[in-house]
DNA sequence: CTGAAAATACCCCATAAGAGCGATTGATTT
DNA sequence: AAATCAATCGCTCTTATGGGGTATTTTCAG
């Protein structure tokens, strides 16, 4: 059915991979590629307006990036998947494109067949990505290692909940006393001198 | 080649599922599977000593969960890989499963000639899940809404990296009475009374 | 059995932080 | 034209915080 069809949006600057994609996207059954963008600009100002389903996004576009075009985009409008397609696959553009919105992460030499597949997924609720980088975000869950005591993090829970000395000292059945000398080693281990710098630490670090 | 084998283990506590995946996998080319476990404790006993390179491990199980088992298991060895193979994908599974350690996430319902594929997958620095389970990671990047002034963010990033008021007000070149006033507002529009909690807050909704 | 680390408790003191006020200017929106 | 909000600057007051110490008890690994 017509339906049924997804439509899809390319954003790419290179002229030849663009149309070349757009051909095969659009020539493929149950797909329709009607829309190509060269630069993130001419996208954000489009595709609001279109009646499109999923995204291609290249990050690496003359201008605006792809990530900042999918920032903007998801602001005004949330039902479309954005999924980047892209040769770089370091830490900072995979983690930036997830938190600007991207529903999915694929390398550019991943096949037409497979794209298809991909975009499919991400349209029935999906999150495709290459085993590879599924792996990177999942680092990213890691322990690195714990240098407080089990009374200390929950000395540090409870900071982090906005409970003062006087508070946590109640709540643990401790004395306040206790509690600043855990708070003192706290701030030792870490490295820190204050309180903020400590939940900062600690929740990047995930000791809390 | 004999060396290229991928050796796995078993925890499982159903006896049939135990023994016709260990079948499967052990009688497949290139993968041997010569160790299967019931329960997290024998596990965690035995596998430290033994020469595998991926385990495949259950969630639910009497006693000690899995997540518990992949949590210890990690601790003392760091060479192997662990794939949740449960039936559950609530998002609390998934999140503590990562965060124990795990390299992977499959349903139950996978079949084997894809579990074969994720085991190697996994074995090559991988991270197979399904684009379900993908998903669901990927939102938890996602930025709920930020009712924070880009210069109300500013100091709040400035207060989590140690700063009080003063050294804020002059790496922003404001007056610290301007600083205090802006703080006064974040801990309002985020509903906190003091810096430790609305440090916590704004890193749990991505605002800083 | 011994020694280290963790957990507990206490003191003093200077300063930082937070609560509760008011006020002006300049955008943006309606 | 009015209203709203962000951004700026200012005051007073009380309390919490962090830095500097010391010391005892418990617990656990070697």
């Amino acid at each position: 059915m017509l339906t049924d069809t997804i439509h899809i949006a390319i954003v790419e600057d290179d002229n030849e991979i663009r149309q070349t994609l757009q051909l095969i996207l659009d020539g493929s059954a149950g797909f329709a590629c009607k829309y190509a963008f060269a630069d993130a600009e001419s996208a954000i100002a489009s595709i609001p307006d279109l009646p499109v389903d999923v995204v291609l996004m290249d990050i690496d576009l003359p201008g605006k990036s792809g990530i900042e075009a999918t920032r903007e985009l998801r602001k005004r409008i949330g039902e479309i998947d954005f999924i980047m397609l892209t040769v770089q696959s370091d830490d900072d553009s995979i983690f930036e494109s997830l938190c600007a919105g991207a529903s999915g992460y694929l390398l550019k030499d991943t096949n037409p067949a497979d794209l298809l597949v991909h975009i499919k997924e991400v349209h029935e609720g999906g999150s495709p990505m290459s085993s590879q980088i599924a792996r990177r975000i999942i680092n990213s869950f890691r322990i690195i290692d714990n240098p407080l005591s089990d009374r200390e993090t929950e000395v540090l829970k409870l900071l982090s909940q906005g409970l003062n000395y006087k508070d946590v000292a109640e709540t643990m059945f401790l004395s306040p006393h206790t509690v600043k000398t855990h708070i003192k080693n706290i701030y030792s281990k870490l490295h820190v001198n204050n309180r903020a710098e400590a939940i900062y630490k600690a929740i990047k670090q995930k000791l809390i």
